[in-house]
DNA sequence: ATGAAAGCGCTAACAA
DNA sequence: TTGTTAGCGCTTTCAT
């Protein structure tokens, strides 16, 4: 049943050559005679070889697996991160481990050792918090991290995010535009990087027009506390009621949507203008059509395998980087379009 | 910067025993008396040592990686169903490797074949189809390997989906009774097994019924090819348009009832009723409120989980399993409801 | 219950 | 370019 694995050596001695031999003729860079490559190659195709990764990561150092520590898969942009970053990796002849931080922060830590067992070559954390311990025992590990979709300062970890105080701001200036007179935010996390910096451009941008918020409430990014936040916002009179609001992100943002047209009858955006952050596919869809800002996950996931892979080539040299992406405001029919409106 | 590893000689030493008494520690079912535990336990926490669980997998033959294959995580089904069994899988102490079968079927060969390198212990297969081929190069590997969501007669593989036939028939039954006169059936793709069952669940009840198909497109499951599939079966007369329609996934539903919403300005459920599969979180959203037939992620995945680890530990006492488990039809708004409907 | 010894399958100096 | 020699860090008989 179980056939016996076919290791190096057999395929060294049916090609007359040393396992030596075969090891190079299966590493990229290594230096090999074109007829040795012959042999070696003939001899594990008849024989079926393949190198056992796991031993070839015991002897190298090099396991050339990342770790991926993700919160939650239910906000659709991270499924589709997590799909484009497992494809890329594999190009680079990667392999993603995941593994999931559903729960309290102290799980975090929990996760990472278990993450780091596994002698990964580097980690990206997926809209996670990082406290500085565990970053140290990384460091200490040797182990790069870069932070996706999250900033921190701490002890130079590199990180990649969208432009979110931008992005903030062009949404306030957008509402603006628009005439709105009470606008409101409803907040993610106030953990996340995220969270703050998208709320300080928007908030920034309104202060330069010599304008505050109207109201705020806190939607955690979590589907419940989201639809709470939305329903203590509009559930009051025409009065007390934000005429737009800005929501921390997509996912929210169509909870919010909902809870303003089938909970409390209101028209979307006639009593209301609605912005997201995120762009996720249903955000297109022409049942919410919300307008939004764009987080370019493609680039977004390059600049994050570009980072890593330098930070394992070349693991002392490089300094810590953060890369932050700018993304457009895609004007979908949620928002009021203020006349004439081009940028 | 990068410390020096810690590895179980110096805990040993530290501790004042052997290497095979600390592998004995850190080993569930060994046998190491209290106070060596304690010594040992105590060295190990002192040193910050954590086993290697490559080199341990080496040793030991068995690496508790479970590979994942999964073609897309587009259809939020998928997503779900990966945060679940990563979670399931964490807690006993197995750890997922992702591997994105996205293209073409060739495709298929080269990640399996990848994931053997890791020395997986399991494999699942989510949405993917498996050639003979490749079950004999997993068993031959002595990897089991449990499909999800995709059941095959392949050499006794374990497959775990839900009772699509049945499913099927429940809404053929459904619409049924709600007195459709022209029942229509857009596809998934033709190649999976959950197509081929619920169309066969579907078909079989209208035929018990005296009834047939009035029309027919197939959607692949994509999203491109689900709304021309969808404009196919509706841009047409009243006369030649099904009053109802079953879609094989609720991902292609949302986009259908999309198509025959904004883009024909027909009603829904009054000009067509549409029902859906899966019970993804969308189909619970107001703005789409789809009736459908719920998949149970959480049972799938503990009979995946259930499958995958008693076929790790008895290699070839089990034969190959194959659940189906039995979804209820989730009635909501998206199709007619038969006049005192229980059931 | 414990330690010694022999690997797991591979890569990486080092010599040749 | 090639083979030889040591390991990578752990588990696992086998004695004791």
């Amino acid at each position: 049943m179980e056939q016996p694995k076919i290791t190096s050596k057999e395929v060294a001695s049916r090609a007359g050559v040393s396992r030596s031999a075969v090891s190079r003729v299966f590493t990229p860079g290594a230096s090999a005679s074109p007829a040795t490559v012959k042999k070696v190659r003939k001899a594990a195709a008849e024989l079926g070889y393949r190198p056992n990764v796991l031993a070839r990561a015991m002897a190298s150092g090099r396991s050339r697996i990342i770790g991926l520590v993700v919160a939650y898969l239910e906000n659709q942009f991270y499924p589709d991160v997590l799909e484009k970053l497992s494809n890329t990796l594999q190009d680079y002849g990667y392999h993603v481990l995941v593994l999931m931080a559903s729960q309290a922060a102290g799980n975090i830590d929990k996760v990472v050792d278990e993450i780091l067992d596994y002698q990964v070559d580097g980690i990206v954390m997926a809209s996670v918090a990082m406290s500085s311990d565990i970053s140290k025992r990384c460091q200490a590990a040797g182990v790069p991290v870069v932070l996706f979709n999250r900033s921190q300062n701490v002890n130079g970890i590199s990180a990649v995010t969208s432009d979110n105080v931008a992005g903030g701001r062009k949404v306030a200036e957008f509402l603006l535009a628009g005439g709105h007179q009470r606008i409101g935010y409803i907040a993610g996390w106030e953990g996340a990087s995220t969270q703050r910096d998208r709320e300080a451009g928007f908030r920034a941008a309104l202060a330069a027009a010599g304008r505050d918020l109207f109201a705020r409430t806190v939607g955690d990014f979590s589907t419940e506390t989201a639809r709470t936040a939305a329903r203590a916002m509009f559930d009051t009179s025409a009065a007390h009621r934000p005429d737009a609001v800005f929501v921390a992100n997509d996912h929210m943002a169509l909870i919010a949507m909902d809870v303003i047209r089938y909970e409390l009858g209101l028209r979307v955006p006639q009593d209301v203008s609605v912005v997201g952050y995120d762009d996720v596919p249903a955000s297109a869809w022409p049942a919410y059509d919300l307008t939004t800002v764009r987080q370019r996950a493609n680039l977004m996931v390059e600049e994050t395998v570009d980072a890593l892979l330098t930070l394992i080539e070349a693991p002392d040299a490089v300094t810590a980087k953060h890369v932050s992406i700018d993304g457009p405001l895609i004007i979908r029919s949620s928002a009021r379009i203020p006349e004439g409106w081009t940028a």
